[in-house]
DNA sequence: ATACTTTCGGCACTGAGTGCCACTAGTCTG
DNA sequence: CAGACTAGTGGCACTCAGTGCCGAAAGTAT
């Protein structure tokens, strides 16, 4: 009948990661505790530190699985296609999900963004991500993956995709994909003298 | 005789930095309690804690007053100078330091960018820094600091300025300043199609 | 001396995260 | 079916970071 040896796990990352975000949203963050959150999961305290090592990383519900998906995308990628070009494609296909997920995804970020503590320890997912643009870029450029190019370009798209993601949460009815695409291009057109226009003062929002 | 009214503090930001740092290179950073900080400072815990809001802001000591630094440092650069420009001169200038201070910076940046509880608390302070070079792009644009330029221009200058920081402590003799306009050159240069060389492999340092 | 002001630090508390260990709920073998 | 084996569960006790409270200490001003 069960797969495996063994007791049944009696829940998954995915309904932990779901059952937190949900209290997130309604207590707060911080006003939020462990026992709140394994008592609502009908779950022992304990319990919950196996499936998620931190609090800080209910939020990001499976992110390794993530990760994987997005080393997929760029192993996928067509060599002809130049390394910026793959890496552009390659991040807008990552953030691409069904349209009727948007809201909790919206609310999700909404909380990696803001709340301090996930701020901080999303760094360390964010290094990750790099980890797996840098690899990829290294490998095309044929340089090693500490040398300072794929570690600038993974800093590079890690900072246009969080720059598309604050404009997406900042107005209702944006459309994340164009941001990313904008805020890629924007890389693309590059910052050489000149080219960002040195428009006259006054033109704040 | 005393400047101020009432009790005169025991220490200063400064000493508690250093006197914490040596311990974080004695022990490491997760063996060494805040009760130890405190006792080897000869303060209170609690007395530690008004000095430092958190264990995590010791290594940093006083970056507030850095990051003025770098906002005056933009504030007197001439407006001749192009934005991408007047930001990696910028940049530059603000890592600039005695000689002397090196392996103390270099120690600190150690554990800034190793320690996992630094890395992700340092995303805060990261965020301030972001946020000073937002503001002076946003005014050179004449956009909003929300808007989506500044904030990918921030994002792009911290990666470029980390990336080289990363490559300093690799190795004991190379110069932080050097890989800085290094980092910063391969912004300037751009991410054009073509443009970043498909260099042969081997060329590492 | 006395009032006032500021820093200090002890105490008690909350909440995250961990090591330990017995218990539960399954499968597998004979 | 009994017993061995295996993997998930969760209670307990502990450490450590961080906070609110409040009285004591160490200054200055009058």
């Amino acid at each position: 009948m069960a797969p495996r040896m063994g007791r049944q796990p009696l829940t998954t990352r995915a309904a932990l990661s779901h059952v937190a975000l949900r209290l997130f949203l309604e207590r707060g963050f911080e006003r939020t505790t462990v026992d709140d959150i394994a008592r609502a999961a009908g779950i022992g305290r304990r319990t919950l530190f196996r499936y998620f090592p931190s609090k800080n990383d209910l939020p990001w519900g499976d992110f390794d699985a993530e990760l994987a998906r997005m080393r997929a995308i760029l192993a996928a990628t067509d060599t002809a296609v130049s390394l910026v070009d793959a890496l552009a494609r390659a991040v807008v296909e990552f953030n691409r999900f069904p349209p009727e997920e948007a809201p909790f995804h919206r609310e999700r970020m909404n909380l990696l963004l803001n709340v301090p503590a996930l701020v901080a320890h999303s760094a360390l997912r964010y290094a990750e991500w790099r980890r797996v643009v840098s690899d990829f870029a290294a490998g095309r450029l044929g340089v090693a993956v500490d040398a300072i190019e794929p570690t600038v370009i993974g800093w590079v798209f890690l900072g246009a995709s969080l720059a598309a993601y604050e404009q997406w949460l900042r107005s209702d009815n944006s459309n994340l994909i164009e941001l990313l695409e904008s805020a890629l291009l924007l890389l693309k057109e590059g910052f050489a003298p000149g080219e960002l226009p040195t428009v006259e003062p006054g033109g704040r929002t």
